[in-house]
DNA sequence: ATTGACTCTCCTGTAACGGTAGGATTTAGA
DNA sequence: TCTAAATCCTACCGTTACAGGAGAGTCAAT
């Protein structure tokens, strides 16, 4: 019968640590005095609290600890257990993987010190959405204030509910930079669908899982600074490009006067190599 | 100027983060009510938002993340930050790696179901300590029953203090297993050194960084499938042995008559291969 | 009897929110 | 214009596995 000090001291782990897995009933000393409280553990108890440090090592949490040591727990749930545990820390270094590429090409970036303004790039889902579209190739890139007032119009008749928030970007078909003859397809996120016009198509487009985004400040002649940092982002962390690259506008022309402020969000659906 | 909810769709946030962003002042709006506490944000915001988002996903706390963008960091202490977490992120895969060693091991081991009693393989430190030892050749395994008693004669005569907890452990220096002319030492763990005699040296021995022990309950007899239990973890594992094995008595004929209650602690220093 | 080493319970804090309660406000539809 | 639904607010508790500390009681040796 040992004192938690020297029973802890036995096991190179801290009295709180024992008074806590009395607490929540994990190993209960063997006797506990009734006048003043003093725990007692016995050496059998070394055995259990050996298991219990083994499991801890590998990821099992005082709860599921619990559970695998109170009753007999049969061999396929214990194998159950592991396989989960198992699959649960392959998931974490992958994450950490990732996460340690990314944090990589921040510093290649930092270091070569050409970029001063940081992009930076977050992965995020994309979900489902209805949108009305209308697709056309046009002279130059002035021409967009010629299509954007067309399709609202065509709304606007139809009485077309755009989606809160407001979600409206172009796609580029090309798959080459062009400066003219340029094959645009525009789009808004609408509330449900309705009647389809010889310009103007409503359409379902499916939920992207993982897109690296960035948003780029200023106007859209300087949007080549930001389409270069995503790529080259996305190149080095080793993904590669699954869809085609959405051009989500935030804040421009019709909201804001100075270009220098106007947002734009780069959305490039993505997946690992 | 957006409220809360369409701001946080906006970005596949939750309300409840954002709120929580504002608290500890990572966020905070650009426009509060005064008379309703309602939350208003810009789009402006959208950019700080995504660079939290951005730096949250290469492992920054939401600390670390108002320290850098609370005030111009320099980009030197960038590169710092980004360093070390390049390093804490190297560690968590290497550790996590460790884990799936050991998982799969213990999966290996349950499903061959030759060992129906599991030995629970732990890591742990062992200290520095000062010990009493003394080595000696002897004929069999009997022969311990005439040297301990020895080693604590002398050790009472020179009134020497035993640590707390007790320590008591042999090493065996034979290289491979012996029935006779067996080279063991013993060795106590004590307060302070004493004056050595012929038989019993005293001495410090280093700590030991990692050591894979194992419990075994029952007679000294049955002791070889404890040590065949850690052998094969630390062959699967990927660990190499660095030192020589401690056998760590913790009951025994001393205080336990029956055998079957006996356990005695097997402690071999490792490392990583 | 005193001192110092242990031990006890109880409370707070950690990180990053999620859940819920109870009440105020805004918006949309009738 | 009225009401109902949606949205918003603050405030408090819960999560994990303990650590730290306060204030008080206990134990062994001098």
């Amino acid at each position: 019968m040992y004192k938690i000090g020297i029973f802890s001291k036995m096991n190179r782990i801290t009295v709180k640590t024992l008074r806590h897995y009395d607490d929540i009933g994990l190993l209960k000393p063997c006797h506990v005095d009734e006048s003043t409280g003093y725990r007692y553990y016995s050496s059998d108890q070394l055995l259990s609290l050996h298991r219990i440090i083994a499991l801890k090592q590998i990821g099992f949490s005082l709860g599921e600890i619990i559970e695998v040591m109170g009753k007999d727990i049969s061999m396929d749930r214990m194998i159950d257990y592991l396989e989960g545990k198992q699959s649960a820390i392959s998931k974490t270094i992958e994450d950490e993987q990732i996460k340690l590429n990314q944090v990589q090409s921040y510093l290649k970036n930092l270091k070569q010190e050409v970029i001063f303004i940081m992009h930076d790039v977050v992965l995020k889902e994309l979900p489902e959405v209805i949108i009305a579209s209308m697709r056309k190739k046009i002279p130059n890139y002035e021409a967009f204030n010629t299509i954007y007032p067309a399709m609202g119009k065509y709304m606007e008749e139809q009485k077309v509910k755009c989606a809160t928030p407001g979600y409206c970007f172009t796609l580029y078909h090309d798959g080459e930079y062009k400066e003219s003859d340029i094959d645009v397809e525009i789009c808004e996120a609408v509330m449900d669908f309705a009647k389809d016009s010889d310009d103007v198509k409503f359409k379902k487009i499916d939920a992207v899982k993982t897109a690296a985004c960035v948003i780029h400040q200023g106007p859209y002649s300087k949007i080549g600074i930001a389409y270069g940092a995503v790529m080259k982002w996305i190149e080095a962390n080793g993904y590669e490009i699954i869809g085609l690259p959405r051009e989500s506008y935030i804040d421009g022309i019709w909201n804001k006067e100075n270009p220098e402020e106007w947002l734009t969000e780069i959305q490039i659906p993505v997946k690992l190599k």
